[in-house]
DNA sequence: GATGAATGAGGCTTCATTCAT
DNA sequence: GATGAATGAAGCCTCATTCAT
């Protein structure tokens, strides 16, 4: 992963210190003006070092793009098994899951819109990386879902399919967030939008296990 | 609309009939290559006249985006009330509704990602020109929302924030076609999860309703 | 001296029209905005016609601002003689000849800073031509000068670098009308700067025609 | 001073020498070309650097045409209180600054063309910068005029008006070269025009003190 | 390893000039 | 004769990238 991007700096650590600088910067940068409006110049100022050193640690301004992506989808990714830490009921879990993966798309605020817009601007390879990892979180969602299914408490025809509704729901309170903003909360969304999203899945056995949870966590407040 | 951009030449008619060449020639470019990868003489070659005839028509690379943008944001309103005409019944206007606004993203395909990308590129002014374009559009939307829960079909606290659901879920199918076409259909998406995004609202007399409806239509046939 | 400059029109009446309107056009904006910085279609525009007639009446935009110099230093060279008519004593004329010329470069205004800024950019045959009509305006105020030494009345060594000598405090009237504005008026300037230029020329016999002279003058009122 | 122009670089010993190359080029291609018909291109060839450097020490073309004014207007500034050193007498420092002052025009030769003929294209800003520091050098005439008049050898009504009358006969020099060469030298010019500018003003006892320092000057010899 | 001055290709835009109507 | 749309060369300026220190 590191690899596909080169480096002419030999010592890891120096590498991998550097590159989370700029990377930062980068990420500040790209949301602020956008990709092709932030000259190199630009990041290294917000990185704190000249201009020159960014190609010691990179072979090339659209790499910074890349790594910059690749950190917002990777963040995206970690993000979902620590919510999920402990919790072992599957609809609980895929609740769990949702509302964590809204949170970080909420708290990483515009990175996301920064996927949409920029991903046009990398080579293939780095596209491809990107999908990858992409579809690694997906999968952690999908795995979910398919628990769920396997207890009985959910049923649909395709998983990736609900997988997708979920995910482009969720990433549209990023997108829209002009509008969305000035006519609800996160929380309503949540509630509104993205959960119902799986609900019209649910089988009765999953409609009345959801009932009881929510009980129990109405109880255990 | 037209007067937000300025032209030197007179003649309404030309303007319209060049500024048509150049607002299509600049819609394949950018979604080839994104707006900031294609020069203006690209686009001036695409349209095939020369390159200086442009600023006859545009003040500024940025209003070719502009027009390009409000084009296709355009053609995604108009073909909306063209499929309701003749179609009475709330439920179904709202069926028909939505099913022509899916069809038209899935023709103008990547204009949509369009949108997303690159609106940051365009000046405060014609970003709110846009957005207000979109806001009368999802406004159709919503019209026929309200008509069904006037009538009784449907029930959501928020009418706008329903709309945006199912808004956003067609979205989905250009902005994460790449995937999305490898799993699915058209018609299989919208079924599955365009309608799903209002079904959950249906009252009990709504999903008679429905069923009525399809039963009509399966008769028709 | 119209050959010199190339017109595709055959009607000489015509030509001479359309050329006094570009002419008069020219003259504006190069005074208002240099000659580099007004286009062609400026000069159209002001001039009340369209952009391609210009090139029927002359071969170049270069053309148009030999054609404003030559207008303004012919202006110059026609007011002199006529300011003459009637007067008969040698003194009497050189003073009524430089009052001539520097009300005309008054009125003219910046016309004359015009001749100075924007000469460079001319072919050299139509410097040579504004060169020489220079050389025949100054040529009479020379004849009057020397009229006066034919009289006795003034003294000098070389006649032309007198008649230079008064030429420049002239000009520079208009050259230097932002600061001298400030400090003087016209009349104190011909008076203080300009006559003075002349008077320290003066024979014995001279000063005493010009007490003389003065007091006509002042009795004539 | 300097910092009505923005360099990107630091060092300011850099910056200014980078400048005065820059400047160097600059005058002499304005002198051949004017401002407008030399482009960026030929001021770095001329300077012997790249085109883009041009812009890590000026902000602009205009900021070229500034500094190269501001050179040739500091350039004359500074002649006249060298040549002054030691000189005491009030009459011999006035002959003394002017001749300096003619000599520099005369060497400087076209660039004094360049200040008349130019300074239409400078942003207000610095055509007023120019102007404070003509007003500087004139005030350095003004000086020796004043004591002139408080020792008793000179007798004006207006000091300043004066002093222009001088500074203008001086330019013409440069101004009217290609024809004055012609007909005279820049000491028979000096001579007859320049100083025949302020003896009109001498008071008798003034002349008396003028034939004392010119017999002084030719004892001297 | 780090700096930042220097390079130079290439983009956007203007505008003198032409030419079909 | 007149119009003004169309052309295309060329200018100013930016900025990714290199390289001497």
């Amino acid at each position: 992963m590191l690899d596909s991007v080169k480096a002419t700096v030999e010592d890891p650590a120096l590498v991998r210190s550097r590159r989370a600088q700029l990377v930062a910067a980068a990420i500040a940068l790209f949301n602020r003006q956008g990709f092709f409006s932030t000259t190199v110049k630009d990041i290294a100022r917000e990185a704190g070092f000249s201009a020159g050193l960014i190609y010691q640690y990179v072979g090339d301004k659209q790499d910074v793009l890349f790594l910059a992506l690749q950190k917002i989808v990777e963040t995206n990714k970690e993000r979902i098994p620590a919510a999920l830490e402990g919790v072992t009921d599957p609809l609980a879990r895929l609740v769990t899951a949702i509302e964590a993966y809204c949170r970080v798309l909420d708290a990483n605020g515009d990175a996301v819109l920064l996927t949409y817009r920029e991903s046009k601007s990398l080579k293939q390879a780095h596209k491809d990386a990107l999908k990858q990892l992409e579809r690694e979180t997906n999968a952690m969602l999908s795995a979910c879902i398919e628990d769920c299914i396997a207890s009985g408490w959910l049923r649909t025809e395709k998983v990736e399919l609900l997988t997708y509704h979920i995910v482009v729901v969720a990433h549209a309170w990023a997108l829209k967030h002009w509008r969305l903003r000035e006519i609800t909360t996160l929380d309503e969304y949540i509630r509104l939008n993205v959960h119902s999203a799986w609900q019209a899945c649910l089988t009765p056995q999953g409609k009345r296990h959801q009932v009881r949870l929510q009980a129990g966590a109405q109880s255990a407040r």
